[in-house]
DNA sequence: GTTACAGAGAACGGATCTAT
DNA sequence: ATAGATCCGTTCTCTGTAAC
C-alpha cells in the first residue's frame, strides 16, 4: 500500500547508523531520541488516563498496533499527521504531547495499580519502579515512584543523586542508612532528606518491602 | 544554480512471537 | 484470548555527488 510520507517534526539521529540488516541483528538497543521518548511517555499517559488500550488507540488513530507500541516507547518519531490523529482520538491538543517543554498548569491522575512501570538503566536488581505521575509545569521536577522490592532484592545503601527525597514506608521494615547515620524504618514511617548524601536500605529486616519515593529536583 | 541519480535512513504495516 | 513487542519487507525522504 503506497503511503505519503510526512516530514517528521523531530531531528533525525541515525546519520552514522549501520545498514538495516546490521541494525536488526545487533543486540545493542536501538537509539532513541529524547524528544521521541518524552512524546511517547505523554501519549501513553494520556491513553491510560482515557482508559484506552494501545490497540484501541491504534485502531482509532489509523495506525498499526506495532507502530503505536513503538511510538509510546520512543523508538520512532511519528509524523505530524499521526500525532494529530492520536491527539484527536484522545481528545487533547497535539501540543499536550510536548507538554514537558511548555509552561502550563496540569495535574495527573493514575488509577490504582496503573503506575507506569519504569525500567531504569541503573536499576538495582529486585527494585521495581512504578511512576505515579509527573508535574509538567514550572521548574520543579517531581518523580513520585512506588518502589517494591522483590524476593531477589538485596540491600543497597549507595543511592546518591541530586535533589530532595521523601520516602513513606508502606510495608516491611529496614535498617536505613543516610550518610554516616542509620535508623530503623517500618511501615508508616517517613523520611525527608537531601539525596546528595549516600542513602538506602542497609538491611532488609522484614519483607515484603515497599515504599513511596518522591524526588524533587530543580530543572535547569 | 538546478537537475538527476544513488544510497542511506526512517516511517510504516502485516505477520508473528511472547507474556499474562 | 488479548495486549504488547519484535521482525521484516516496502515505500518514501533526505543527503551527497556528478553533470549540465
Amino acid at each position: 500500500m503506497p503511503k505519503k510520507q510526512i516530514a517528521s517534526p523531530f531531528p533525525t539521529l541515525q546519520k552514522q547508523s549501520p545498514p538495516r540488516s546490521a541494525r536488526q541483528k545487533d543486540s545493542a538497543p536501538p537509539k532513541r531520541s529524547t524528544t521521541s521518548i518524552k512524546v511517547g511517555v505523554q501519549i501513553r499517559a494520556q491513553r491510560l488516563a482515557a482508559d484506552l488500550s494501545a490497540g484501541a488507540l491504534a485502531t482509532q488513530a489509523g495506525v498499526s498496533r506495532s507502530m503505536m507500541s513503538r511510538i509510546e516507547r520512543g523508538l520512532v518519531s511519528p509524523s505530524i499527521e499521526v500525532l494529530d490523529k492520536i491527539a484527536t482520538v484522545l481528545d487533547v491538543p497535539m501540543s499536550r504531547f510536548f507538554a514537558d517543554q511548555v509552561r502550563r498548569l496540569d495535574m495527573s491522575h493514575v488509577p490504582a495499580g496503573k503506575g507506569l512501570k519504569i525500567e531504569r538503566v541503573d536499576a538495582v536488581k529486585g527494585y521495581h519502579y512504578a511512576l505515579l505521575g509527573h508535574l509538567l509545569s514550572g521548574n520543579l521536577f517531581v518523580e513520585p515512584y512506588l518502589i517494591e522490592l522483590s524476593d531477589e532484592a538485596t540491600p543497597y545503601p549507595a543511592f546518591q543523586h541530586p535533589g530532595v527525597k521523601f520516602i513513606y514506608m508502606l510495608s516491611g521494615r529496614v535498617k536505613y542508612r543516610y550518610g554516616s547515620r542509620t535508623l530503623e524504618v517500618k511501615a508508616g514511617d517517613s523520611l525527608l532528606f537531601d539525596a546528595r548524601a549516600l542513602h538506602g536500605a542497609e538491611i532488609l529486616r522484614e519483607r515484603p518491602v515497599s515504599y513511596l519515593s518522591i524526588v524533587f529536583t530543580l530543572r535547569e
